[in-house]
RNA sequence: GGGCAAGUGGUGGAAUGGCAUACACGAUAGACUUAAAAUCUAUUGACCGUAAGGUUGUGAGGGUUCAACUCCCUCCUUGCCCACCA
């Protein structure tokens, strides 16, 4: 008969509250920090969310179980879009819709049986929460990361909002795909470059974090070494820097291209007869958006400016060109174009007819690629590979490498540019026209300009009833109230700010929050969070590898220097859970394919669920939905529940062997996320109880085994079997490494390679013992035909190879 | 274009130099049943063979090794991230 699993679903989760089993606080007691990141409150949980949660629960169970006291915490990262969206739509406020929703969704985790410490529960839009964020931002100002400055930012106008560099993905929109425009505005930015190098320097401390988060990183950050070189424009010898990460080629350059709206630009076509033309030519390339600008099929187009510069390492004059190609944004906006050595200046030359000369050779004939062009009208593309100089004068022969170094170190003691370091990282710009967000803390008045509230009058708090329509502008700018405020210097008339901060403020440093959620002093108890932090497990999608996880490492940078801790990087392991597909595509509401997880509770109950999710694959990988292999959780279920009512006085000593491999084998697998092959194993030892029958304290390790992955089920069983208090309070069970050695194994006889016989043997079988039982094996005899062995090789305990 | 993953039965996956396909799903057969479901038992990579057994087999090709899914080289395919980045 299946069991009952609403009841004790119900049951347990009930229990589980009552007793606060899952309440954590400083002890002596060694501690363990699982976070899974926190979702956004949309009202209800979805299949990526149930696998995020299930892998963070099991593994707090796991090690509650193994001694540690540990913190696993649940918020909402609640401020953001959706809810205004929602809220006009359903003719609600962003207040009350994101507190229902919050509500709605504690409900559905709640039935999953997640273990947490729902004490410690924060909603970012509490304004016991966002105060702390307007308190971070005064800190931010005061030690000059907050500033406001204008300049075009990412603009998009379906969202009537700005963007930050990291929220803009493909030229689009992250949020609705919307085309990005350029909008001139005064807004506040982060300064995190002033953290560029710590940030990637620390990457290498995080051992434990995937390799393509480590690199997503890196390359978010964009490091670049060169030399910035200095062209003279011929006319007036004006200085055209242009940076360069291959000044090895320099005697190469033999034209440079600036970028459309380069400033110079204009300056070198006055009273040039090809004015006209070129005017034009920017102007066709400024109506085309940067999406169709960077489709890498389309041809680059240039024009010639009829200006020269001349290249100060042999002072050789240079035709200037303007190209669609070179961007204003990157380096200097102008860059040198060594045709024989850059593929994409290769194929401009070829197009507009430039000169090209090759400075770079392969060492022929050690590189394959390598057969030297002797003229540049044999090349059909460009050599970009390792070599040595020529024609680069008194750096003629060296290796490139080399010369790189020299070209450069020569070129600074000359003066003929310097050697620059470039990096892709921009300030992070917060401001949003919006209103479900944080007020920025800032007051303006005229005579005092830009004044920081006091930290006694924080927070700012949002007010509940703003006249949001969803049509732009910043909602709060119509709140008389809110924006009509006494400067806090002078005392004259101020005007608050009505600019909120973009979410990811609010999500970069609640995992300290959640060490002393109640705290009222400063954003987090530094006792509290010496204790628990750092998070040393976080497990999340890899969705937030470059923005989340690059804000939060800042903050905790800045908190570092503010002295509040004394760590630098807040995450110390980190696990990015693979997605969950259904007919091989990811599940989304557009595509139709979405299982709801709360059905399948309803069907089947949480455990099932749990343990269907994480036998179908590893953590990491993507994992396909398949009803029937739920169904196949829910009977394995049954199977184990079906061992109670045949338990025998004493299990056999072959049963106890098998036992205690198993406990090593599910121990070592859970401590390693494998919790695929753990229930492989648990699976292994379930047949292995039905061929030979259990006894309780057998059964007892199973089921304490099982319950941090089917926690309802295996609680309901403890407790018939008449344990007191909750299975989680139990320890894990621990092997005997006396019960794991064997005293015979069977080896593997191969010939040649092949298997051809298996042979029972003692453990401590002597090699010349071996010889002689497998000399004397029948099966072995054909293949071996009295043939000389030329090899003989013994893996103790494993294999023997006969090479005959 | 650059970087990072991955490619194994009908399916999800296991094995990190030493028995390829653990565990499960599905399928087939049997037991139980009036019958079905559930449950239990057995078989299940392909090919040849009545069988014993043999051959072959981890995207393709080469290499190292007594021994390669695993290490090295070349290539193909798929996914993800970045990208006219100078």
């Amino acid at each position: 008969m299946d069991y009952n699993f609403k009841e004790i679903e119900k049951k347990w989760q009930d229990y589980w509250q009552k007793e606060k089993v899952f309440k954590s606080s400083v002890s002596d007691a060694p501690k363990f920090y699982c976070l899974e990141m926190f979702p956004y409150p949309s009202g209800k949980i979805h299949m990526g969310h149930v696998r995020n949660y299930t892998i963070g629960d099991v593994y707090s169970r796991y090690k509650w179980m193994q001694g540690f006291n540990v913190l696993h915490p649940m918020g909402f990262d609640a401020f953001g879009q959706p809810a205004e969206n929602a809220a006009i739509k359903n003719k609600t406020k962003p207040d009350e819709w994101t507190h229902k929703c919050i509500d709605w969704m504690k409900i559905e985790l709640k039935k999953m049986g997640f273990s947490y410490d729902w004490d410690r529960e924060v909603s970012t839009c509490d304004s016991g929460y966002y105060k702390w964020n307007q308190w971070i931002f005064l800190k931010m100002l005061e030690k000059g990361l907050a500033y406001k400055k204008a300049s075009d930012v990412n603009w998009c106008s379906s969202c009537a909002t700005t963007l930050a560099n990291e929220e803009v993905i493909e030229g689009g929109c992250w949020r609705c795909h919307n085309k990005v425009e350029l909008k001139e505005l005064e807004q506040w930015y982060l300064k995190i470059t002033d953290y560029k190098q710590h940030l990637l320097d620390d990457l290498k401390l995080l051992n434990d974090w995937p390799q393509r988060v480590i690199a997503m990183q890196t390359n978010w950050i964009g490091k670049s070494q060169g030399v910035e070189i200095y062209f003279r424009l011929k006319s007036n010898n004006q200085i055209i820097p242009v940076f360069t990460t291959r000044v090895d080629t320099i005697f190469g350059a033999t034209y440079i291209v600036l970028a459309p709206e380069h400033p110079l630009v204009k300056e070198i076509i006055k009273d040039n007869p090809r004015e006209k033309e070129v005017l034009k030519f920017i102007e066709k390339v400024g109506k085309e958006t940067k999406v169709v600008r960077i489709s890498s099929d389309i041809k680059k187009e240039g024009i010639f400016t009829g200006g020269y510069a001349t290249n100060p390492v042999n002072n050789e004059d240079v035709p200037i060109w303007v190209a669609d190609y070179v961007l204003m944004e990157y380096g200097t906006g102008a860059i040198m174009a060594v045709p024989t050595h850059d593929q994409r200046d290769f194929l401009f030359a070829k197009e507009h007819n430039l000169p090209m000369r090759i400075v770079i050779q392969p060492a022929a004939p050690a590189c394959p690629a390598g057969r030297q062009a002797q003229s540049t009208d044999e090349m059909t593309e460009a050599y970009v590979g390792e070599g040595f100089q020529v024609n680069s004068g008194q750096f003629n022969g060296l290796s490139n490498q080399e010369a790189k170094i020299k070209i450069a170190e020569w070129m600074e003691k000359n003066k003929y540019g310097q050697i620059q370091t470039h990096w892709r990282l921009r300030d992070w710009l917060i401001s949003r026209q919006r209103y479900w967000g944080t007020p920025i803390p800032v007051i303006y008045c005229k005579k005092c300009g830009a004044v920081p509230v006091p930290y006694h009058d924080l927070p700012v708090e949002l007010p509940k009833d703003a006249p949001f329509t969803g049509e732009g502008g910043s909602p709060l700018g119509k709140v008389k109230e809110f924006v009509e405020v006494k400067c806090p210097e002078c005392g004259g008339t101020g005007r608050r700010e009505t600019d909120t901060m973009a979410t990811f403020f609010d999500s970069s440093w609640y995992f300290l929050r959640f060490c002393s959620p109640e705290f009222n002093k400063e954003p987090f108890n530094v006792q509290e969070a010496k204790y628990w932090m750092p998070v040393d497990q976080y497990i999340g999608g890899i969705e937030h590898a470059i923005l989340h996880l690059l804000y939060s490492r800042f903050f905790t940078k800045f908190f570092k220097d503010l002295g509040m801790i004394d760590f630098n990087e807040p995450f110390k392991h980190l696990l990015t859970q693979g997605m969950v597909l259904k007919d091989g595509e990811v599940m989304s509401k557009s595509k139709g394919n979405i299982v709801d997880p709360d059905s399948i509770i309803d069907k089947y109950g949480a455990d099932t669920l749990r343990l269907f999710m994480l036998f179908a694959a590893p953590p990491e990988t993507e994992l396909e939905w398949d009803d029937r292999g739920l169904e196949g959780a829910y009977k394995f279920l049954n199977r184990v529940l079906r061992i109670k009512n045949d338990l025998k006085d004493k299990a056999d000593h072959g049963l106890v062997k098998v036992m205690h491999k198993i406990i090593k084998k599910v121990t070592d697998d859970i401590e390693s996320f494998k919790f695929n092959t753990a229930i492989a194993s648990l699976m292994e030892f379930v047949n292995a109880i039905y061929q030979s029958g259990a006894d309780e304290r057998v059964f007892t390790n199973l089921i304490i085994m099982l319950s941090p992955i089917a926690p309802h089920f295996c609680e309901e069983i403890w407790q018939s079997l008449g344990n007191n208090g909750s299975i989680f309070k139990a320890s894990w069970p621990k092997y005997d490494p006396g019960l794991l050695v064997e005293t015979t194994v069977t080896m593997v006889i191969q010939v040649n390679g092949k298997v051809r016989a298996r042979l029972e043997m003692p453990t401590d079988v002597s090699e010349d013992k071996l010889r002689e039982m497998v000399l004397k094996e029948e099966k072995l005899k054909p293949w071996l035909q009295n043939k000389p062995f030329n090899n003989f090789i013994v893996v103790p305990r494993k294999l023997i190879n006969i090479v005959v």
